[in-house]
DNA sequence: CGACGAATTGAACCTATTCAAAGGGTGTGG
DNA sequence: CCACACCCTTTGAATAGGTTCAATTCGTCG
């Protein structure tokens, strides 16, 4: 039950983390991408390599720099996908939903994981061994071939963040990071679409490359010219068009 | 014969565009990450599916925003593939040398190229068309496999200079960038490593997310450093240990 | 040699960062 | 159920870093 002092439009999402029935995970695998013109048979087969481990919100499931041995999918909750660099200044990759897969890509042993993963949210999330999903690969190349596509949309995102980094202000920067994410964890909210997950407005800022502060004024500045509704940890988007016109590429 | 006037070290290029030999053509693909597994027999047959191309330096070879109906792979010469913003402000996604592909990579037909290629010397391409393309990916499954493995090191790379772009100041990310450029284009010679390819200031600033003034800068301080030696379109690279400590992601 | 494009340099301006302090929402423990 | 403590957020003012604009120099090629 809600408390009624709770003013945040963001439910509290009580991911039960330790425990993805078999069917739970059969419907998941089935809703990644790449798994999905398979027959349920082998579907079936590929369900028996995934090892299922939980996580409450803030675990680390993997760390840059470790032997990268395994290919993680989400199956429930939030998963940041982040960098740090030295000076502590960590920078947000990505956030991943349900379906989406994080890990060892390279097929290559000796590889370390470029990124760290953390759970944003409470989470469950399925895990194969380098080896068994490189063999998946070989057996069904319709995975493979598809498992390309989703990598040439990833591609073609990291390309247009790296055009807005480098060619807009930092109010169309956020301006984009919201749409992004509007689009992704968007829910229609009577205060607008709301972005479900949350999100500090030091994510925000090291999702746009820029600092809290910068961030919070963007944000402070839009919602005084009504595009957005935000408060601790959430945004809702008013009106879309608005932001589109602060993060073009002019 | 170079002029005794020139003092570039580069040496000027003269890439016969429009006639790459049966013989080139299948060492070419040969070379191709990719297609490195196939036998003989195969590849002559992927060959025959290949058209060849020539280009001049500064010619388009696809434009962002066309329908992507091809897959392109460079036979010979440089090739910059770029992103267009609405004010002009080009910026440089990669460069890309023999043996690397661009353009339709997303296999759904209706797609269009995300980003423009040009020509950056004379060059030599060869395409194929998308469906073929996606036909050779199911009947080959290692082929597919070593892309996906391609697509994960450009990805991680892109990821790299996202957080480069957010956390470096001006010097670091043009001494990144320095160090990307030698590491794939560099070659040794007396005055450093040499990056052979002709990049103006510009060029570097739009790979770093920066003016070409700020470019200009950080270099000439750069060489009063002693860490790299540079004229008009050409950059060589003397000590690799201080760039990498400007670069450093600290 | 002459002309063009590229690179450099300077100075003013502006944006974003930094540092600091105050304000507000959330959840906890009394 | 309230009050407190914690962290997130906001805001302000000073500063640093980068951009912009403009003028000059330099290198390359015709």
């Amino acid at each position: 039950m809600q408390k009624a002092r709770r003013r945040s439009p963001l439910e509290i999402r009580v991911t039960e983390t330790h425990q993805c029935s078999v069917d739970l995970r059969l419907k998941i695998l089935g809703q990644v991408p790449f798994f999905q013109n398979l027959l349920p048979g082998n579907l079936a087969e590929i369900n028996r390599l995934f090892r299922e481990l939980g996580f409450e919100s803030g675990d680390y499931i993997c760390l840059a720099g470790d032997p990268a041995e395994r290919l993680y999918v989400v199956a429930d909750g939030r998963v940041k996908l982040m960098r740090h660099s030295l000076a502590g200044r960590d920078i947000l990759i990505d956030l991943l939903s349900a379906g989406e897969f994080f890990g060892s890509l390279s097929m290559e042993a000796g590889d370390v994981y470029p990124d760290s993963a953390q759970a944003q949210t409470a989470a469950c999330v399925l895990a194969i061994g380098r080896e068994d999903f490189q063999r998946i690969l070989e057996r069904y190349p319709p995975v493979a071939v598809s498992m390309i596509g989703i990598m040439a949309t990833r591609l073609q995102a990291a390309n247009q963040r790296l055009q807005q980094l480098s060619v807009l202000p930092v109010e169309g920067r956020i301006a984009a990071v919201l749409l992004m994410l509007s689009r992704k964890f968007g829910r229609p909210h009577p205060l607008g679409r709301l972005i479900e997950v949350p999100l500090s407005r030091d994510d925000l800022a090291s999702l746009a490359g820029t600092t809290s502060e910068s961030a919070s004024r963007a944000i402070s500045q839009m919602q005084k010219d009504g595009l957005i509704e935000s408060g601790r940890q959430w945004v809702a988007v008013k009106n879309r068009a608005g932001l589109e016109a602060l993060a073009c590429e002019s």
